[in-house]
DNA sequence: GCCAACGTTGGC
DNA sequence: GCCAACGTTGGC
């Protein structure tokens, strides 16, 4: 089966977990765990392929931007996280047989050159239809190959 | 720390 | 199934 390849802007809180972080992962991977909110579940589990791109974007700070990019390793799987009564990513409505939550493993790819700041896409008329303008809160957003390659420009990395 | 946006919950 | 109340996100 031919599948293209998608991109996606992927969000997290620095001071949680940072792309520095995923740097220091061993072979810079990580689970993406966590997400509770259905409609980037949704891209979770449905959408989001091995391959596909990510736009690696810092929240919740004095300067949001996107700092770098990242790929998928594996595509959607049930979230463990969600079962463990200790996490605080606890769910009692789930279950291994009947799983609400997913996610995705992530690798790190390349830091931009130049951060790409929440101001400057919003200044970009190219952009004024990303998901980060229009409906800021979600945290797992699509992303057209255009928008990805804007930002890959303006971040002066070379477009993988 | 404030507050707008908006997703989720629960009473009816 | 509506909608008010509530909680969370995230920019500022």
């Amino acid at each position: 089966m031919y599948t293209t390849m998608n991109y996606w802007l992927f969000k997290t809180e620095p001071g949680c977990f940072s792309f520095d972080d995923l740097k220091g992962c061993p072979n810079m991977t990580e689970h993406w765990d966590g997400v509770r909110n259905f409609q980037a579940r949704n891209f979770l589990r449905d959408q989001i392929q091995v391959g596909d791109r990510i736009l690696f974007y810092h929240s919740s700070i004095p300067e949001p931007a996107v700092v770098g990019l990242a790929e998928v390793v594996r595509a959607g799987y049930p979230d463990f996280t969600a079962r463990d009564p200790n996490g605080e990513h606890f769910d009692p409505k789930d279950s291994a047989l009947k799983p609400i939550w997913y996610m995705v493993d992530v690798r790190y790819s390349s830091p931009m050159t130049k951060i790409v700041t929440l101001e400057s896409i919003k200044n970009n008329p190219l952009l004024a239809d990303m998901p980060l303008v229009t409906r800021s809160r979600l945290s797992i957003q699509p992303v057209t190959a255009d928008q990805y390659r804007t930002i890959c420009t303006m971040g002066g990395v070379a477009c993988p």
